[in-house]
Order: C-alpha cells, then sequence, then structure tokens
RNA sequence: UCCUUCUUAGCUCAGCUGGUUAGAGCACAUGACUGUUAAUCAUGGGGUCCCUGGUUCGAGCCCAGGAGAGGGAGCCA
C-alpha cells in the first residue's frame, strides 16, 4: 500500500477508506489516542489506537518522538477538534524514542532551549511552520525570476579578492595553521598555499554577478554568504543566504521596482502557499505579544501586517528628505534619540531607522542617494558630486532587508573613487574590464534571505529562521 | 567588540536579611481511569545551585576572575 502524506489525508473526508500514514508521535492521550505528525502541514492526524486489542508492550513505545507506520480507516471523527481520524487496524513502531531522554515533551519550550536542540526542532510546530514558510520563499524567489527570464548565476564561494569591502573574511587555506610555510621575511607563504595566493569565503557575488549581467542582461545569484564579523545580534549570522539580482540597463528606478515587485511576490506566494503556518505563526505572535507590557506590543498582527505591506506602496525618500523630517521631529528636538540629528552627512543609526519607518511612515521605506562617504565605492556617483545611487529598503522590525545601487558605468569616475577610498586597481582588473569593452548603466541589489524570512514568519531572532545557525563561538551541527 | 540582564531538577521557574534535610508546575516511572485535545487523578524517583578562587563559624545568596545565554548598540544583508 503506498504511503500518503497527512496533509492530503486531512484534505479528504472520512469515507471508511483504508489508508497508510507514517510520520513522528507528538503525544500519546488516554492510552488511546496518537497526534501524528509527518511534517507535511501543521496539523497531525488522530490515530485511535484500541487499546484492548494492541499489545501492552507496543503500547508502552508509543511514546512521544517515536516513528510508527499505522494502516486503518480514515473516519469522520467521534470526538470534537478534527474532522476526521484513523482508526488503526495495524500499528508499526518504526523507531523508538525513549520517553525518559528525548528532550522535547508535548509541551511550550523556549526558543533558546529549542536552539541547543537545533536537530530536533524541526519536529515542534514552530519550526515546522518556520521552515516550511522558509521553504516557500526560496522557490518564490527562482519562480519570481524565471518568469522574468533572469538567467540563475552561481557565483563562487571561494573568492581570492579582499577588495570587496563588505566586513570581515574568513580565511581559506589548507596550510596546517600551527606550522605554514615562511618566506625569508619571516611571513606566510601564501605562494605555497592551496590557490597560490590568500584566498577567503566569498562576502558577496555581485562583482561577478556584474560580469555577467553585462552578457546576459539580467541575472540573479541565490547562495551562501560568509561574514567574519564580531556580530551579536538577532539579524545577524557569520553564513546566511542571500539574493543578488544584477540587471543591465537598470536605472536605480528601475531597481527599486524591482526590489519592490520581488518582495511584494515572494510574500504574496508564501501567505497563499503557507496559509495555516502563517495563520499559525501569527496566533504564536500574539500569544508570545501577551507576555510584553501594552505599551511594546505591535499595533498588527503577522497576517495584518504582511496585507499591509503588500496593500501599500513602500515610501521612497531621499536620504537629505530623510534628515530633514529626523531633524525636525519631536523625537530628535525632545532628544529621545541616543544620537541627534544636526547635520547632512551623518550615517543614519538603527534608532532613526525605525523611527522613520514605525513610527513616522508606518511602511517599508525605500532611502535612496546617500552621501559618497558612507557607501561603497562602485555607486554610482549623483551630478551633486555629494551623493551616489544608493537605495536601501527597510522593514518595520528588521531594519535594512536590502541594500543595492546604481553601479558606477564611468571608467574614470570608478577609477578615481577607488583610488580615493584605497581599492586596489589592479587587484579588480576584470571588474574594471566591464567598463572597458561596452559598459552601461546597470544596477542591482543584495537581499538578505533570513531577514526576509524573519518578516513573514514573524520570528525576532535570525538564529531561528535558518536550520542550524552559524554565529560567534557556535557552530554546533 | 561595548553596555545591560541572566545562569538552581530533563523543561519553565520560586528560593526571605547569609543559617539546619534546596522547593513548585510540567516531563519521567508505577498504578488507576478510558472519546482524549499540552487528557485527568494518586504515588514515587530525580540536584556538580554554570566554573574557579576568596570572605565567613556557616555561601544557592556576598566579593573577584572566567565561561555561556538573552536583550540593546556598532558592523551589515
Amino acid at each position: 500500500m503506498k504511503r500518503i502524506r497527512i496533509k492530503e489525508v486531512l484534505q479528504t473526508s472520512g469515507t471508511n477508506q483504508e489508508i497508510l500514514v507514517k510520520g513522528w508521535v507528538r503525544t500519546f492521550r488516554n492510552n488511546q489516542f496518537i497526534a501524528l505528525n509527518d511534517g507535511s502541514c501543521n496539523n497531525n492526524l488522530q490515530i485511535v489506537v484500541d487499546f484492548n486489542s494492541t499489545p501492552e508492550t507496543t503500547l508502552k513505545r508509543i511514546t512521544t518522538g517515536a516513528c510508527i507506520s499505522v494502516v486503518g480507516n480514515l473516519i469522520a471523527s467521534q470526538g470534537k477538534g478534527q474532522t476526521v481520524e484513523l482508526v488503526c487496524k495495524t500499528l508499526e513502531i518504526l523507531g523508538d524514542s525513549d520517553a525518559e531522554k528525548f528532550p522535547l515533551q508535548p509541551k511550550k519550550h523556549s526558543l533558546e532551549f529549542l536552539r541547543e536542540i537545533a536537530h530536533l526542532r524541526f519536529r515542534t510546530n514552530t519550526f515546522g511552520a518556520v521552515f516550511r514558510v522558509r521553504n516557500a520563499l526560496a522557490f518564490a524567489v527562482h519562480k519570481f525570476f524565471q518568469e522574468k527570464d533572469f538567467v540563475y548565476l552561481h557565483t563562487p564561494i571561494i573568492s581570492s579578492s579582499d577588495a570587496e569591502g563588505a566586513g570581515e573574511l574568513f580565511r581559506v587555506t589548507n596550510f596546517d595553521i600551527a606550522n605554514p610555510p615562511k618566506t625569508e621575511n619571516g611571513e606566510v607563504d601564501f605562494k605555497q598555499d592551496f590557490f597560490g595566493k590568500p584566498t577567503n569565503l566569498t562576502v558577496s557575488g555581485q562583482l561577478e554577478g556584474e560580469l555577467a549581467a553585462m552578457a546576459f542582461s539580467d541575472i540573479y545569484t541565490f547562495g551562501p554568504t560568509f561574514r567574519a564579523e564580531n556580530s551579536n545580534t538577532t539579524r545577524h549570522l557569520a553564513e546566511f543566504w542571500m539574493i543578488e539580482p544584477e540587471m543591465a540597463f537598470f536605472d536605480l528606478n528601475d531597481n527599486m521596482d524591482l526590489a519592490e515587485d520581488l518582495l511584494k511576490y515572494v510574500i504574496t506566494y508564501a501567505f497563499t502557499k503557507c496559509h495555516e503556518d502563517i495563520e499559525f505563526l501569527s496566533q504564536r505572535l500574539l500569544e508570545e505579544e501577551k507576555q510584553k507590557p501594552q505599551i511594546e506590543r505591535s499595533e498588527l498582527s503577522l497576517i495584518e501586517k504582511l496585507r499591509f505591506c503588500l496593500d501599500n506602496e513602500f515610501e521612497r525618500v531621499t536620504y537629505t528628505e530623510a534628515i530633514e523630517i529626523l531633524k525636525d521631529s519631536n523625537h530628535n528636538k525632545k532628544k529621545k534619540f541616543s544620537y541627534l540629528i544636526d547635520k547632512w552627512g551623518v550615517d543614519l543609526q538603527s534608532e532613526h531607522e525605525r523611527y522613520l519607518v514605525e513610527k513616522h511612515f508606518k511602511k517599508p521605506v525605500i532611502l535612496t542617494d546617500y552621501p559618497k562617504e558612507i557607501k561603497a565605492f562602485y555607486m554610482r556617483q549623483n551630478d551633486d558630486g555629494k551623493t551616489v545611487g544608493a537605495m536601501d529598503i527597510l522593514f518595520p522590525g528588521i531594519g535594512e532587508i536590502v541594500g543595492g545601487s546604481q553601479r558606477e558605468e564611468r571608467l574614470e569616475k570608478l577609477e578615481t573613487r577607488m583610488k580615493e577610498m584605497n581599492i586596489p586597481t589592479e587587484e579588480l582588473w576584470w571588474y574594471l574590464d566591464t567598463r572597458r569593452f561596452g559598459a552601461c548603466p546597470h544596477s542591482g541589489f543584495g537581499l538578505g534571505f533570513e531577514r526576509l524570512v524573519l518578516f513573514v514568519t514573524g520570528m525576532t531572532n535570525i538564529r531561528d529562521v535558518i536550520p542550524f545557525p552559524r554565529t560567534p563561538k557556535n557552530c554546533e551541527f
């Protein structure tokens, strides 16, 4: 007999048909009712065991966490709480789970505890929902770009340039670390290393992405990215996934349009595809919020927040306008910011970003045209000589979810800027070649995938939306 | 990395001004019950009070150092 997934079983009505299901026991109540879950959906299938005809030894082995296989008749439920239930004919224990040692109990566990048993947390309602949503979002990203005929490009994981300027790097080597080969000067001799030069894990696929965009017009990458920053926050990981589209002939406005479309598309997809999961997560968040004092609670539920984000245009403001808004805000005048806004040119702190998104506009905000001093070398210089064509998308509760720009395609301006910022032009000769041979205006951005998952699931710690988080001092599993 | 809070049973937490044998709920074991929904009831077992050192007649509690975790900041996606 062919196994049926529980999601499918729950969609049918009980017609006394014989079926086979397999899954893991969530709880065994009353020596009679098994809540069985196989990960296909958040809801469990209730198995009704006849304890009179089932051997005592088998009953004892039906414990939380055990894996079982059940053949039985699917009927309309005799009890409340579910529409159908499976009356057990034969039950086989596929894998025992020692109740004394299995750490998951049929009760609420703290997210911190579950993080320590990340290998088992998939078997909880919350993480089941989170990772099904994550899957839907990842698929939707590909669907969006494929429908638009973008080319999915695999940029390298190992990189030899440290000129990308996007943070601390993880060194890649096969040297004996305790005893690396040295030159006559006593320095580490990288000529003898695997690649013959120092190499690192990638911090961005953007520069390579630009090369491909100068051939395919529209490309995107979606892969892991590594930053060795000593960041201990709820929104940073040492290993995370990033989506980086790069489009020839796109100016900054086209870039913003695409980013906004992408975000709305994938959120809509996950919302439709995983409605029950998001419903569950929304409810979970509501319970969580009840623990907080009234003032800290959010005005909108998760579902309302997602709807609101989908139904409204993102607010587009320039850095200069944002500074004016912040400077004139009562918050600034009453000196409620830790860092007061006094002059044009300062970098915005997260308290300022939060004020703009959560208090002033109350919706996603796209900030554009930042001062060139606080942005990367490759961003296109505006005619005012002060700003660059940058755009950051800020989301409520998350902060920066997208960072992008129109790229500087004019060779002379790019080289000058690189020299000003001490970026070695020789090392990036291949990057500069795109400006030498058939350069064109182009744009792109980076979308932090886990930050997107945070927003859609309503989780608050980024370590809870990636299966096995890598953070400073933590690389378990 | 900085600021801040925390670390007591498998989990969540209480533990008074430093005082005798460190508690509760859940989980687990045993039994009862059997249409339950985190089932219920009874009984029982379960502790390196994060680690190291110090003060004291006496430390879960006070002091110093260390480790880990949460929240906030910086860096960023």
